[in-house]
DNA sequence: AATTCGGGGTA
DNA sequence: TACCCAGAATT
C-alpha cells in the first residue's frame, strides 16, 4: 500500500466511515455470499429485508439446500432478477450434497460456482478467506473513473480489463477485506453518482476529474438502454374456490415465477369484453364461463421493458378440460407460491 | 461484443 | 424520465 489513494482510503474508512451494514467483518462464507448475491444490482436498503429474510428460514447453507425450491423463491419474491435465485439454489445444493458441504475457499473454485462472477468471487475470497482480489462493481467504476480520469466506457470488455487491473494495483495486499469493503461505501457516501461530496472528500486534491471539473461526466458508459413496451392481459380464471396458474419457463422476464393466464398482444390493451373473450377462446378452447370484471390499466417500469397490462376476472361454469399449461390451485395456496411484483401489486389492492 | 435478466430510489 | 444500484449469464 504505497500509494497514496489507499492510504488516504484506509486513513478515511478508520476515521470517518461509519457506514453499517449486518455483514460488514462477516467471516461466515454462506452469509457473505448469500449478502453478496442478494445485494447483485440492489441497493443495500433494498436487500437489507431480504438478507435478514433468508437467514432467519435458512440459518446454514445445508438449510437453503435442502428447502424446497418453491420456498426460496417465495423468500426472493419481488427482489428482481430471479435468476439470481435459481443459481442460490442450484449452488447451494452443488456445496451440501456434492462438497462435503465445505464451502469453495478460493478465487477459481468461487469463480465456478453458478451465480459467482468475477466481482462475488473477489467479494467472499477477500471478506471470508482474506485473499487479495479486488472488487469491482458500480462504486468501484465510479471512484477510480473519476480518480484518475480515465472515459475509458465501463460497459465494454477493455474497460473492465483496465480497471480490474487498476483496483488489483491499488490493493492494501494487508487486509483486502477492508480495502474492498472501503472503497466501496467510499463510493456510496463520498464518491456518489450524482451531487457527490467533493468538497468533503480527501481524494480531492489528487482526483483528475475533480480538479479538471467533469466528475459528472464520469463514468461513461458506451450503450445506451433501449425500453420496449409489453401488453399483458391477465385472466383471472377461478371456478369455485380454486384459480389457475402456471409457471412462467422461457427464457423471459420472471422466468421460474407463476401467472394466471396471459395473453400478450402485440398492438396494445383492449378492455373490449369481445375482444377479451375472443382472445381466451384461443388461449383456452372450450372454456364456460362469465368476465365478472375487467380492471384499469396498470403499468410497470422496468429497466429493459414497460409492462402495461389489465385484469380480467372469469367465473368458470365448470372446471377446465386438460390441454393447456395451466393448473388449478385453491385459493389459500397462492399464498405460497412466487408471483411477480406486477401480480402482487395488484392482489394487494384487489380481492379476487 | 451485445443483450437481457427486476424492482425501486433519486434528481 | 433517465440513471443507478456491492453483476452474471446468455446470445
Amino acid at each position: 500500500m504505497q500509494n497514496n489513494f489507499s492510504t488516504l482510503l484506509m486513513n478515511w474508512n478508520r476515521t470517518r466511515n461509519e457506514r453499517e451494514m449486518p455483514w460488514k467483518g462477516e467471516k461466515n462464507p454462506y452469509r457473505i455470499w448469500l449478502s453478496e448475491v442478494i445485494l447483485q444490482q440492489t441497493r443495500v436498503e433494498q436487500g437489507l429485508a431480504y438478507y435478514h429474510r433468508f437467514i432467519d428460514a435458512f440459518p446454514t447453507v445445508q438449510d437453503l439446500a435442502l428447502a424446497p425450491d418453491e420456498k426460496v423463491f417465495k423468500c426472493w419474491e419481488g427482489l428482481g432478477y430471479y435468476s439470481r435465485c435459481r443459481n442460490l439454489l442450484s449452488t447451494a445444493r452443488y456445496i451440501a450434497f456434492e462438497n462435503n458441504g465445505n464451502f469453495p475457499s478460493t478465487y477459481e473454485s468461487l469463480l465456478k460456482l453458478k451465480g459467482v462472477g468475477a466481482y462475488t468471487a473477489a467479494a467472499i475470497a477477500s471478506f471470508a478467506f482474506d485473499q487479495p482480489f479486488a472488487v469491482l462493481d458500480g462504486n468501484v467504476f465510479r471512484v477510480l473513473s473519476r480518480y484518475f480520469g480515465i472515459n475509458t466506457p465501463i460497459d465494454s470488455p477493455e474497460g473492465k480489463k483496465l480497471f480490474t487491473r487498476l483496483a488489483q494495483g491499488l490493493l492494501d495486499f494487508s487486509s483486502p477485506g477492508t480495502f474492498n469493503q472501503a472503497i466501496m461505501d467510499f463510493g456510496a457516501i463520498i464518491c456518489k453518482p450524482k451531487q457527490p461530496l467533493c468538497s468533503e472528500c480527501v481524494q480531492a486534491p489528487d482526483c483528475q476529474a475533480f480538479r479538471h471539473g467533469f466528475v459528472n461526466q464520469l463514468p461513461v458508459k458506451s450503450k445506451a438502454i433501449q425500453k420496449k413496451k409489453r401488453h399483458f392481459h391477465f385472466f383471472i380464471l377461478r371456478y369455485k374456490d380454486n384459480y389457475y396458474i402456471r409457471q412462467r419457463v422461457n427464457a423471459d422476464i420472471w422466468k421460474d415465477l407463476h401467472e394466471w393466464v396471459l395473453w400478450e398482444s402485440e398492438s396494445g390493451l383492449t378492455a373490449d369484453p369481445k375482444k377479451l373473450k375472443r382472445a381466451l377462446d384461443k388461449l383456452i378452447p372450450g372454456w364456460k364461463g362469465n368476465i365478472t370484471t375487467v380492471s384499469a390499466v396498470h403499468r410497470q417500469q422496468l429497466t429493459h421493458q414497460t409492462i402495461e397490462g389489465l385484469f380480467t376476472h372469469v367465473d368458470l361454469e365448470k372446471p377446465l378440460e386438460k390441454s393447456h399449461a395451466y393448473r388449478s390451485i385453491p385459493k389459500k395456496a397462492l399464498a405460497d407460491l412466487a408471483f411477480p411484483r406486477f401480480i402482487t401489486r395488484y392482489l394487494e389492492k384487489h380481492a379476487i
